[in-house]
DNA sequence: TTTTAAACTTGATATATGTCAAAATTAGCA
DNA sequence: TGCTAATTTTGACATATATCAAGTTTAAAA
């Protein structure tokens, strides 16, 4: 369960890939577009509870997911679980990796998932010959430092319920940007790893989750969930009493 | 208050600051290192309360703190604020920017303090012709992802005695680096601003410096503070009931 | 299909931290 | 130097979330 399905690793192709506005934005021409798929292999299937890399592996790529579900989690030396993201489609990790060349945190896939793999040190070198490449990796790592911010901003400061609304309107964004439904989804994570990802208990995400569903915000079975009024989910997030 | 010293801009010299190993430990030749010295001003002094960059600013520039202590923060639209981090010279600030060329936090000078300014694109623009320093870049970006990824951990799963031990022992490592005393040393910042970077309220900050004196692990007086047992922090950090 | 384990919900209760308030200390300003 | 505002400490009490527990539902395995 724990180990990836071997399989034929391809050649990807970005420049047919219709993840691309997502995941590496750039504009390049046909002959640059072709120096950057040579970089990328498209590895085998992650089959679901299989690790993409994880704390202490050697770095030496980054990942873009093409299908499927990651969750990314960091262990303290005591055993305590922090997951520190979540991770669809046209997204891209590992880049906890570069500062020390050793991965800091484990990868996840939470449903059967494909990756395209990205060695780091060839795309630096591409990087530098590509201006708007190099320029467009920059923003992607300045981008994860945002959103790390902002869980902070959540950790530090919001209540249980406001913590959820915030994180389904997270979600209901990224699938919406990806052409799904941005009301109607299924969680692909369980309640214990939504509760360490929002630093609550198991038991208070299934509360909240209950609560919200008592508002008319959300209806909520198991995995499914659906937003039934977006607005209120906002003005639930921005509630505060602490 | 608020607002900057105007004072000349001298260029700065990496090559003879004595926080290059901190700030920017490439091994670069001396020509090469004329390009970078070229690149970057030594900025006037940021008086105590006086802010380097506020959200919404254009980002223009990364910053290297060559002597003072800062403060970043994001504010929520409804007014919630988070300190994201305290910095001290040799670190580099300005990274949440990169990534749609607008500031998402602020930063406060929370001692007079002076900064050198690196214009980003040019840095960028040397990073390509200086590989050293390309990837120097990266890990100093990637540095700030795990950073953040450990605060995530600390605000999701201690208690306050253990992120207020944690806190401690992380400043304490900063200082001796700097060559500063790892036991004994001022903090710059209020109860109030510990707390909003811990999640805390002050009242909480102060009652768990109290315990922590109570427990003979530091002495703590208004902003001095002096860490009488490294190792009883660190197994107080590590302690978890959540 | 049946069996078994994992995930989820809900209730009762405990506890850590927040809130409110007052007093003490410190620092900034006239 | 004295005055005023800001910061800090500490206490009493409130409350959000954790903990413990039981029962239910769902998913995985045989």
């Amino acid at each position: 369960m724990h180990k990836p399905v071997p399989s034929n690793s391809l050649k990807a192709a970005c420049s047919t890939c219709n993840l691309r506005k997502l995941c590496l934005p750039v504009n390049l021409s046909n002959i640059e577009m072709a120096r950057l798929d040579a970089l990328i292999t498209r590895k085998g299937v992650y089959r679901h509870g299989s690790i993409l890399y994880r704390s202490g592996d050697k770095f030496q790529a980054l990942y873009a997911i093409r299908t499927g579900f990651f969750k990314t989690q960091i262990l303290n030396e005591d055993g305590r679980e922090q997951v520190t993201g979540f991770q669809m489609a046209g997204e891209i990790i590992g880049m906890d990796g570069i500062s020390n060349d050793v991965h800091t945190c484990d990868a996840v896939a939470l449903e059967d998932s494909e990756v395209c793999e990205i060695p780091f040190s060839r795309l630096e070198d591409l990087g530098r010959e590509l201006p708007p490449l190099q320029r467009h990796l920059h923003r992607i790592l300045s981008r994860e430092i945002v959103r790390d911010q902002n869980i902070m901003l959540l950790l530090g400061s919001m209540r249980a319920e406001e913590r959820l609304a915030a994180f389904l309107i997270n979600l209901s964004q990224r699938f919406a940007v990806r052409g799904y439904s941005p009301t109607s989804f299924q969680l692909r994570m369980t309640r214990q790893e939504i509760g360490s990802y929002l630093g609550l208990k198991l038991e208070t995400v299934s509360r909240a989750l209950s609560q919200l569903q008592e508002s008319k915000l959300i209806t909520v079975r198991n995995r499914s969930l659906e937003i039934l009024c977006l607005s209120g989910l906002q003005a639930c997030m921005g509630k505060r009493t602490r």
